[in-house]
DNA sequence: AATGTTACCATACTTAGGTATGGGATGGCA
DNA sequence: TGCCATCCCATACCTAAGTATGGTAACATT
């Protein structure tokens, strides 16, 4: 991709769809008083897509991962490959450090946090539309320390793989499968994750890391 | 108290504290721009309290829910404590039924949603300014309904006492010990339970209720 | 009085979850 | 080098969870 490559009118076409009207709010304030950049909106994921078939790949796409239609990472790809190679990238508030994973994974070409001001947001767009590939620093650095230390222990990296499904209620054979484990691994990782949380079953320790925050 | 009451300066004060620093951008570039409002920010439940102690009451107070500090609604309490009898309100996302009463009954001047743009924010400042109770329609709309619907059906009383044990990790046979009703029926409601909220299972269950503010 | 809903209990069965034990491989570190 | 933690796999066993089916009773609606 060029990185001056752009549209006849010169200006980086944007497109970015939440469903919290508030954050819409600030790009069609903030990004559209920046000369070089035109913003085009959505409320829904199926908003997103149709304004994508309609008018063509924006330079930038901008999606919120808690939309209405976005599914998790589902919807990510889909708009990726309706995009046509250009890219796009998540927004969003807290995001686990599973879905870290799944969103770059999937294609994603960079995380915007809403803890991030509008400034670096100008930034962070015009990286992006340069072809790289943006993640703000305090993710990369929490990613791997994370809180998952508890007064049982710390939980290792591969209990705290095996807890991200926990959290969306999969059983062991499917993780298994999904981490080219054994099934027996998987329970001996997740007695070990109980114990360490404190809980006496599966659901208790995912009630209990979402308490902690692990998750 | 009195609705044209105010301060010196004939403005409105607002103190607005979230950890999403891209909201906080959104009030500073409008609702400063509406002439009768002065706007503060903070990005923590403390940084918010500090500011109202240093510099007095304010006249509208907005707090995030979900912001370091907060601790859902006792960080509200604490706020209101301080604000001196002048409105405090709680702007979020997707806040849950229960979130909901808790929030009003801590004696909250009102909700905003962060799916509401800008706009009817200023308009809402000025009804909670003038004594009011601010809540959107939706909310009020949802509230009746007690949440528990769900696209497969709505969960019966008995039902959702069981969810809350599931929701706490409790295993069938003690759900039933505690409700002086048979294992068996328990695994029938947990059952009904998974089939209403399109989950294969408690863990899933419990996960879906969370994420739907059933519990 | 018939119908529908909800709640309740039971038996039987299959699958999933959790425990206990033991062993092998890796890699950091004293 | 030996020690320790982590990770991986396996077998066996028992309990918990979930499914299927069928039946009784209370109660409100029609």
């Amino acid at each position: 991709m060029s990185i001056t490559g752009g549209n006849g009118s010169g200006k980086i076409r944007i497109l970015i769809a939440d469903d919290h009207e508030m954050v819409l709010d600030v790009f069609a304030m903030y990004l559209s008083s920046a000369s070089d950049m035109e913003v085009t909106t959505g409320k829904t994921l199926d908003e997103a897509l149709d304004h994508i078939t309609a008018s063509g790949p924006f330079d930038v796409v901008l999606l919120d991962l808690n939309m209405p239609g976005m599914n998790g990472v589902s919807g990510l790809r889909r708009a990726i490959r309706i995009n046509g190679g250009k890219p796009v990238a998540i927004i969003t508030g807290n995001p686990t450090p599973r879905m870290l994973d799944e969103i770059m994974n999937a294609g994603s070409s960079g995380i915007v946090l809403k803890t991030t001001g509008v400034r670096s947001l100008a930034n962070a767009i015009r990286f992006m539309y340069a072809g790289e590939h943006y993640m703000p620093l305090e993710l990369v650095r929490e990613r791997h320390n994370a809180g998952r230390t508890t007064k049982n222990g710390r939980l290792s990296d591969k209990e705290m793989m095996v807890l991200s499904y926990l959290a969306e209620g999969k059983q062991n054979k499917e993780i298994a499968n999904d981490l080219k484990l054994a099934e027996p691994t998987i329970k001996m990782h997740v007695t070990s994750i109980c114990k360490k949380l404190s809980a006496t079953n599966r659901t208790q320790a995912v009630i209990v890391a979402r308490d902690l925050g692990l998750i």
